[in-house]
RNA sequence: GCCGCCAUCGUCUAACGGUUAGGACGCCAGGUUUUCAUCCUGGUAAUCGGGGUUCGACUCCCCGUGGCGGUACCA
């Protein structure tokens, strides 16, 4: 584990203009996991530079989904009874409450030469970036007001004329950084444009505001999506025309879609919210995404939040792009609802539960009543998502089962002789006792049925399992009549027999 | 167009010059079970192409190709 001599401190830095996008819950896992094992800070910090993009209520959600999560911010931004706060000696820790601070830095840099002020149109700039185009040009600033005397600068200004402040770029110089998962990379200055640093509304652009925050709030390790690669060495340069010591830098893969392409809308859910309302727990969630792009060198592929602290490490974070596969995280999931205890898988399915009960306008059926937890718990070790507690349990609301009457045939018997054990099993059900619908009582009744009788096990329990769920994939029988309970029973093989 | 990053089964990935290229998901087959599922066993399937370097390349270098990203007064 390496050593750094500076506490560690990480952040996570959403912009408030729409959800939590998994590639995002990723990068803030990894800059939790970071900051976690080595005993640093985890902070978050708001970069709402762009007031026309900006969402409400963004913010609040991003929070509540790390929340839910289970990553918690040791300092900036955080939730207090739902509502925005702070904590923390580095703040504000939300952009457009810093806005003196981006000015302040934009000026030093204008006077000593290293930024200037621009007062060119957004239409000039567009039409010289069409030219560039149209020439196979690389479209960039053309330097325009790098040259402007400062008596016609003033000049400008004294009009109120609309400016901004763009760094100024050296000429001809090999920029290198060493990257956390990239390794050294080297780009030449004159392929870096003039960036604007300051905009006309006097907020700034993302490089400003990120070389000024993650200096002032001592970041030392800025992780972030790989979309940032092209633009660090700018904040390089901007660092250095500052004074300050750049942080060190690790650029996280992409997560893809199917076809390879940058994970989009389009192609299936991107929102955190989308897989959380799908009935996905979000450590299982978390789990898979912490294996897109980094593995643990182990064949071990479940994780707990704590022990992906221990394992973590940006050696084995992989620099290509990975796809985001459904089926694999459906099989995880399936994993972590098997291994949930009873009561907490009935307390996280019974929203889903109620969800279905009014999308389908069920009532509850007074055999249940007294049972619901069983009934939930028979769908718990089969499926994968919370989502299909309702449909796996759907034949426990409803005497309108609706299946097709040859499935109460088994594959080895016939219709004659399945209706005939119907009406034996009528019979024999008829003489017992309500105390034999449990379970362990009820097996053993049909059990001592069937030997009693001379039957195969498939030619009873077969369409008696039909008969009570209207389906071939469904609980045992004796678990579905624990609940339905005599009456209910018998009610079904009474239609089963009238189907055949 | 220009710049940058990347490249192992369908997918997530292991192998950091020497392995029959391993595991997981999916898929297929067999077994257990009261059907399905679970579970168990087995199978399917990959080093983008071409040159080097080396006794020996998935691994190092170069050139292609392909994918992705950037090229904003968005982040």
């Amino acid at each position: 584990m390496p050593l750094f001599s500076k506490k560690i401190r990480t952040r996570f830095a959403p912009s408030p203009t729409g959800y939590m996008h998994v590639g995002n819950l990723r990068s803030a896992l990894y800059e939790y996991l970071f900051a976690k094992q080595n005993k640093g800070i985890f902070f978050i910090r708001l970069e709402d530079t762009d007031q026309s993009r900006e969402v409400a209520g963004a913010a609040e959600n991003i929070l509540k989904v790390l929340k839910i999560a289970g990553i918690e911010p040791d300092e900036g931004i955080c939730l207090k009874e739902g509502k925005l706060a702070e904590k923390g000696h580095f703040g504000p820790y939300t952009q457009s409450q810093r806005l003196n601070l981006y000015q302040k830095y934009a000026n030093q840099l204008v006077k000593a030469g290293l930024a200037y002020y621009c007062f060119c149109t957004e239409e000039r700039l567009e039409l010289l970036r069409k030219d560039q185009e149209a020439a196979k040009l690389p479209t960039r600033y053309d330097f325009h007001c790098r040259s402007l005397l400062p008596e016609e600068v003033q000049k400008r200004l004294d009009q109120g004329d609309k400016y901004v402040i763009r760094m100024k770029v050296p000429e001809n110089r090999e920029i290198e950084f060493e990257d956390m998962v990239r390794g050294k990379i080297k780009v030449n200055s004159r392929e870096i444009d003039d960036q604007i640093i300051l905009k006309a509304d006097g907020f700034p652009t993302y490089h400003l505001a990120h070389a000024v925050d993650d200096h002032l709030m001592e970041t030392t390790h800025v992780i972030r999506g790989e979309e940032w690669l092209p633009s660090t060495p700018k904040h390089i340069l901007l660092f250095e025309a500052l004074g300050w010591e750049p942080p060190i830098y690790a650029h996280l893969p992409m997560i893809l879609n199917t076809d390879r392409t940058k994970l989009s809308k389009r192609q299936g859910d991107v929102a955190v919210e989308d897989y959380l309302a799908k009935g996905y727990l979000p450590e299982a969630l978390l789990n898979f995404i912490s294996l897109l792009g980094w593995n643990p060198g182990t064949e071990k592929e479940l994780f707990t939040l704590d022990e992906l602290i221990k394992e973590f490490s940006f050696a084995k974070v992989h620099k290509a792009g990975a796809v985001f596969d459904v089926k694999k995280l459906d099989w995880m999931n399936g994993e972590y609802i098997k291994k949930l205890e009873n009561k907490i898988f009935v307390q996280a399915a019974m929203p889903f539960f109620e969800k279905f009960l009014t999308d389908n306008n069920f009532t509850i059926p007074a055999y249940l009543e007294a049972n619901f937890d069983k009934a939930l718990l028979l769908a718990q070790q089969r499926i994968s998502r919370l989502a299909e507690v309702g449909e796996g349990i759907r034949f426990l609301l409803t005497e309108n089962l609706g299946y097709d009457p040859a499935k109460l045939v088994w594959k080895k018997s016939d219709a004659a002789k399945a209706k005939e054990i119907l009406n034996l099993l009528i019979n024999d059900i008829s003489g017992y006792a309500e105390t034999d619908f449990t379970k362990e009582n009820f097996e053993n009744k049909l059990k001592d049925f069937i030997t009693r009788n001379n039957l195969a096990n498939g030619d009873v329990l077969w369409p008696l399992r039909v008969a009570l769920t209207g389906a071939d994939k469904s609980p045992a029988p004796f678990e579905v009549a624990e609940i339905l309970g005599k009456e209910a029973t018998l009610s079904r093989l009474r239609q089963a027999i009238e189907k055949l």
